[in-house]
DNA sequence: TGATACATGTCGATG
DNA sequence: CATCGACGTGTATCA
């Protein structure tokens, strides 16, 4: 990653034209190719930006720019479309490349991870009685949501999923049936949680036996505010 | 702006949660306090960020958290609302403040603005004879986006959108209804012209004798391609 | 201030 | 691959 901050003029050309009047500005030019123009208030989003897949070529400023003060020119093309990015620099004040290395996943936690923690700590909404044994239950063939004991003591199985689809009850049917095997375990209950179940994997659940439960993640979220699930 | 290149990982509570493991990244602290947090690729937005209003505060680690290596931990808080982002920082690898001043904005015309100048231009799409009157002409309700006149010397009221809905169709009712009141315009006819046209909408435009026009974006712009609008 | 349309929207799931 | 819908949507205009 390169941090560029300069002063220079943008145009760019492509969906719309837009031009940018010279100023102080920050260039970042990703690893990728990107670049992203950005200046000093607004955030989340760049002034003008080029996304990749993009190639950038520093050009040596004709006379004439040179002459309005253009010490150095970037084009940067967008490979698939005619796009244009054009930074006319009259000025570099900073300039510092880092190596990143590759970021381990912009995996921003998903609703499914939230709603699992949530239902965890809220496991009586699925009824009396109901305690938490752990999240992650490890079997031999993965990590089941939550494991759970009913009023009775009796092992609960939970599958958590965003949208309840096929694919979720075909999985827990799965673990279900190796803990059945566990004489420890069994006889271990499915409950199928998601904000919203399809009819197909309703009907295939309760085929099964086993229990669906809409999850409410307002509801959940509840009392819960930000700085306590932080702190 | 300040610009921190650091090893570290980032929590983000607010209407979602979201957590972002170890790794090296760009923090952007902007003037007006607004934080974005960039990785080396996945250009335009940010992993996580904070908007403005917020506040930035940095903290001492706990002596839990500095026993895993933070040497630093950044609170920042949405003013208004309870968002909350940390930022837990491990190693700082580069850190620069810069003095940007004021960016005088951005100048650019949107696709709507761009369709009408291309219509404009190239008014005879709509048919032969049609002959541009003026763009943005004022009525006392507001500007029709187009005044035409068809081969046979009547006017004509052209309202563009890109996406084109019903309420496009009412604005140009409006319009209409206005100018057919001016014996000098009446009688005036309409078209509705738009990148993609809503079924409802055309409908709506046929059942009040609205002429409906496909643009084709890419065939107005034509011989025009970004490279020659620039240079 | 609230409602609405536009965005170089971006991004993911679905068919 | 096109289409549809959500987004921590952001942003501007307009009543």
């Amino acid at each position: 990653m390169r941090l560029v901050i300069a002063l220079c003029s943008v145009d760019y050309a492509g969906r719309l034209s837009a031009h940018l009047p010279l100023a102080t500005r920050l260039l970042l030019v990703k690893a990728d190719g990107s670049v992203l123009v950005h200046s000093d208030s607004l955030s989340y989003k760049p002034l003008n930006w080029m996304s990749p897949p993009c190639t950038l070529t520093v050009l040596e400023p004709e006379p004439e720019q040179a002459a309005l003060g253009v010490i150095e020119l970037w084009k940067v093309s967008a490979a698939k479309t005619a796009d244009l990015l054009v930074v006319s620099i009259h000025e570099i004040l900073h300039d510092s490349s880092h190596n990143l290395g590759v970021d381990p996943g912009l995996q921003k936690d998903g609703v499914e991870a939230h709603l699992q923690k949530l239902l965890a700590d809220q496991i009586q909404v699925l009824g009396d009685g109901y305690r938490l044994v752990r999240r992650e239950y490890m079997t031999a063939i993965g990590p089941v949501d939550i494991l759970a004991t009913d009023e009775a003591g009796k092992s609960v199985a939970i599958e958590i999923k965003r949208r309840g689809d096929i694919d979720g009850v075909e999985q827990l049917t799965r673990y279900l049936e190796l803990m059945n095997r566990d004489p420890l375990l069994a006889p271990v209950a499915g409950v199928f949680a998601a904000q919203e179940i399809k009819p197909q994997a309703r009907t295939l659940a309760q085929d099964r036996g086993i229990r669906c439960v809409i999850l409410d993640y307002d509801e959940l979220r509840g009392l819960d505010d930000p700085h306590s699930r932080l702190f």
